[in-house]
DNA sequence: CTCGGTCTACTATGGGACATCGTATCCGGG
DNA sequence: CCCGGATACGATGTCCCATAGTAGACCGAG
């Protein structure tokens, strides 16, 4: 995902109702130059790729996030773990250099029963 | 990341020795063909970029992996957890995502006081 | 019903990264 | 000294992303 499309989804996942093409456009626009066309273009890959999902709203479409940032990122992590290597060393590594609050949000979340306590169907 | 930059680096990581870049490029060869200098170029890349090291053995230069798969890896997830949003939600998802196996793995990764148990200064 | 503005669809162009490899050069051993 | 293998350098092709213009569709106001 390049550094536009990431631009576009944050804007995206910045605020809770789907956004117009132009509501994108002038969000973007606050920082620097860019044309109305190359952000409907980018929110049209966008959708294509399956990152976005739209609706029409009037003659216009409403563009939303399909997942929620942490989901997406979430997905990126999982993906980045199930091909790189040793799970177990992986993630050796990976709470070596998280700091303290990472590491007390993942206790909490571990000790969570989230799935099965102990699964007896 | 290219494939065949990714290709290269799994050679490197799968032998303990050094590789020339004769050897790698035979590994490659073994399922299609690819000329000496393609690798050569890609491992200079690499090197470049700072994935790998080289050192002079005799007239060629023999290549390690800067680091190991699973520190790479984990430097990955460690990345695309800091600029990934709310890193709470983020790692809810994630671990809601894991299989047995790796909460295990995990659980022992913090139950072990890697860093500081109770830290009082 | 027609006009004008807004929106989308389509197309095109340029830059950057990766993949690919050829040629020129260099160097050590026989 | 000369040869074979290695490196250095550079040239192309391809693909994705960023960028935007133009043409056509559509809707609401007169």
């Amino acid at each position: 995902m390049g550094p536009l499309e990431t631009s576009v989804m944050q804007r995206l996942w910045a605020v809770e109702q789907p956004q117009t093409v132009r509501e994108v456009q002038e969000f973007i626009a606050a920082d620097r130059t860019i044309a109305y066309t190359t952000v409907m273009t980018v929110l049209d890959n966008l959708h294509g790729k399956g990152f976005v999902t739209r609706e029409r709203q009037g003659r216009a479409y409403v563009y939303s996030p399909r997942e929620t940032r942490e989901e997406y990122t979430a997905s990126l992590l999982g993906n980045a773990l199930a091909d790189g290597g040793d799970r177990r060393g992986v993630l050796m590594h990976f709470v070596d250099r998280l700091d303290e609050e990472a590491l007390a949000s993942l206790r909490q979340l571990l000790q969570e029963p989230g799935n099965d306590p102990e699964g007896v169907p």
